[in-house]
DNA sequence: GCTCTTTCATCAAA
DNA sequence: CTTTGATGAAAGAG
């Protein structure tokens, strides 16, 4: 983040901060110059994965007076979202494109493409903060939308992959379902008339899995065609294209991208390929050559993944990459492979965007990059060696011992838990008992993505007789993603990953001490380490059944806080202990048992609440439990992962006639491990091929 | 409005 | 694993 403020001296800045503006930050501030507060007890800088806990008491609207002294601010002066915290990526855009410094293309024309630029966008050069409110409005929006639809898609995929025992039908396209369900709901953004430049909302190297994605926050609305363009008078303008395909030979270094025009191609199977025309898209972006407006250009790669859970068929996973702005500079004909004519375009990247990190890690400099300082943190206990990356100044991680286990404390005993009989897959949700006490589901796809979030995830553990491979185990088998830990600029340490992630993806466990709350307590102020575990959640019943129908209901119910243990990750740890916080996080902690019954002692294992792409720093929400009125006005939007669970109920019940079909086939499974480069195998036609 | 056509999707069978 | 056919939703064009 630019400005650090005054604030930030009053704080001891360790391995783990939230941002400079962080409700939680203000909170502690405020609460430090007034030590009588009435929830002193609270006053811990812990972390704590019950968050929910205060959402309820947010939603019942209680104590609005008293958060306010809590805070010494009305609550209303703490904006709820994306207020300072990892996403250092909003509104970048706006602001570095009219940095006119730049230097633009050496045709000279920068005055005169700005010029135009201008007109068609109709910015008027906002400044820094100016647009920010309003787009962060848009980009909480955006990101609700998309991982409600991810949720819809994953629930819809549990579905069909419970019922594929059974003989009926499948749903053929859930991509197409959930987009039809988010439509009749009216979810959809930035509807209306087609936008021309940057979406709302949306920033470069946000990444989807389908082209359904795309259309509903109104990044590029055809579900096929690569090239979206509107009507500007009697003429048409190119908006947005899709490359999926090859041509780009070059992607190392240029800012520069050959794209093919549409048609010609033999669909039927008695029709012959044919020369280009020049119309629709084709015309389009030869329209944008001398209007130079920008043209959205949206990255596809296809991929063929496999799953470590199921029938190891392989399964084509898609993934799309917002790529910036880009100006259509010329365009020719040439000679496709099937001997017809085709049209091709040159496309530039504007200057001054994000720089897209696919590629970056896609470059074989990456590995030798600089900064790097270990090698891996680990020390190979982990199944990938995690370095430790710092660019900003010379200091090391800091020293602690890495474990992949938790560490207990001589007292403790674990209960072992009951497991199920299951020989042939847990997929027979009556009859595996960890199935039953998941609610009569497994709460993991195929593919490993969780569903959605839950209060507790009973997994498949040592006692149970299914094999390791079973895809109720998902958590326990550590992780799946290249991490790398690196410093930030202003919050210490931070976690980011090589890959892309995908949403629902199992990230990593916060792994430390157990220690009793007693002991905690006595920690707590030199310890930054600390984590809640094992609150609030007694009373199992409730959560159980109730939870995804009334949540609110539920919890306000179940308030009582017990007491409870702590984990510290201080002098025992893991990757975990280096997540920052932040109030738009993009991963949350999920309770997890398997190897022990004990629910006060769950294990806290990390989701990616969304797609992450590469290289941008994983953040969860830790819940202090210190300052109630900085959570109130900031787990508002926070709790879309859970309150998609809910939405999800309610849309399956309208739909229920769809989505009770079921399916006939064990479904194909999709992995999101690693993201390969598929340049080189990429099928390549003139028109991205049928 | 109503069809028809087009479309760098997607799935699953061959 | 690669290819191919069937299916599909949305929107422009007539």
């Amino acid at each position: 983040m630019a400005g650090v403020n005054d604030e930030n001296k009053i704080v001891v800045v360790k391995g783990l901060m939230a941002a400079v503006n962080c409700p939680w930050r203000r909170g502690r501030a405020a609460v430090k110059s007034n030590p009588s507060t009435t929830s002193m007890k609270r006053n811990r800088a812990k972390r704590s994965n019950f968050a929910w806990h205060y959402k309820s008491k947010a939603l019942f609207g209680k104590k609005q007076d008293d958060v306010g002294k809590l805070t010494g601010k009305p609550i209303k002066s703490i904006s709820p979202l994306m207020e300072g915290d990892a996403d250092e990526g909003a509104s970048q855009m706006q602001m570095v494109l009219w940095n006119e410094g730049d230097a633009y293309d050496n045709d000279g024309q920068l005055q005169n493409d700005l010029q135009l630029i201008k007109k068609w966008h109709n910015l008027s050069l906002p400044p820094f903060g100016a647009a920010c409110s309003s787009d962060k409005g848009a980009r909480i929006k955006v990101r609700e939308t998309l991982r409600l639809y991810q949720a819809i898609v994953r629930k819809l995929l549990q579905e069909e992959e419970a019922k594929s025992m059974s003989k009926e039908n499948s749903i053929r396209r859930i991509d197409l379902l959930a987009g039809k369900i988010l439509k009749d709901k009216g979810k959809y953004v930035n509807t209306g008339k087609q936008i021309l430049g940057p979406v709302p909302g949306v920033e470069v190297g946000d990444e989807f899995h389908y082209r359904v994605e795309l259309m509903i926050i109104g990044l590029h609305r055809p579900l096929q065609s690569g090239i979206d363009y509107l009507k500007v008078g009697k003429k048409i303008i190119a908006t947005s294209i899709v490359a999926s395909g090859g041509y780009a030979n070059d992607v190392d270094s240029s800012d520069v991208l050959i794209y093919t025009g549409q048609g010609g191609n033999a669909t039927g199977g008695d029709k012959q390929p044919e020369d280009q025309k020049l119309e629709r898209g084709n015309l389009a972006l030869k329209n944008s050559i001398e209007e130079r407006n920008f043209v959205r250009v949206i990255r596809g790669f296809k991929d063929t993944k496999f799953s470590e859970f199921g029938d190891g068929r392989g399964k084509v996973v898609a993934t799309y990459t917002y790529d910036g702005l880009y100006i259509v500079k010329k365009y020719w004909q040439d000679i496709g492979p099937h001997g017809k004519m085709v049209y091709k375009f040159e496309l530039r990247r504007v200057p001054g965007q994000s720089d897209l990190s696919w590629k970056h890690v896609k470059s074989k400099k990456f590995k030798a990059r600089e900064g790097r300082c270990v090698d891996d943190i680990s020390e190979g206990k982990e199944v990938f060696p995690i370095c430790a990356v710092n660019t900003i100044d010379n200091e090391k991680p800091p020293k602690f011992t890495y474990v992949t286990r938790m560490v207990f404390p001589d007292w403790y005993h674990s209960i072992p838990p009951r497991g199920c009989d299951c020989v042939n897959g847990c997929s027979d949700s009556e009859k595996c008992a960890c199935a039953v006490r998941n609610g009569g589901e497994i709460p993991y796809n195929y593919n490993g993505a969780i569903v959605e979030a839950k209060p507790l995830v009973y997994e498949c553990g040592p006692c149970c007789r299914c094999p390791p491979s079973c895809h109720n185990r998902v958590s326990q088998h550590g992780i799946k993603f290249q991490l790398e830990i690196f410093k930030t600029e202003s919050r210490g340490w931070g976690v980011r990953s090589l890959s892309s992630i995908p949403s629902g993806s199992f990230i990593c466990e916060y792994l430390g001490e157990l220690l009793e709350d007693k002991e905690a307590e006595q920690r707590t102020g030199s310890d930054e380490y600390l984590f809640d575990i094992g609150q609030n959640y007694n009373d199992r019943a409730l959560w159980d059944g109730l939870s995804t129908i009334m949540p609110d209901a539920a919890l306000s119910a179940s308030e009582v806080v017990e007491e409870g243990f702590t984990i510290d990750a201080a002098k025992y740890g893991n990757v975990g202990r280096f997540i920052n916080h932040s109030c738009s996080p993009n991963l949350y902690a999920q309770n997890v048992l398997y190897d022990n019954d004990d629910k006060r002692i769950p294990h806290i294992m990390l989701f990616a609440a969304e797609n992450i792409p590469p290289l941008q720093e994983m953040t969860y929400h830790y819940n202090y439990t210190i300052d109630e009125s900085a959570l109130a006005g900031c787990t508002d939007a926070l709790f879309d992962v859970f309150h998609c669970a809910v939405i999800i109920e309610s849309l399956l019940c309208d739909i229920g006639a769809f989505v009770a079909i079921v399916g006939a086939v064990f479904p194909s499974l999709h992995v999101f491990d690693s993201h390969a480069d598929v340049f080189g195998k990429q099928r390549f036609l003139p028109n991205g091929g049928r």
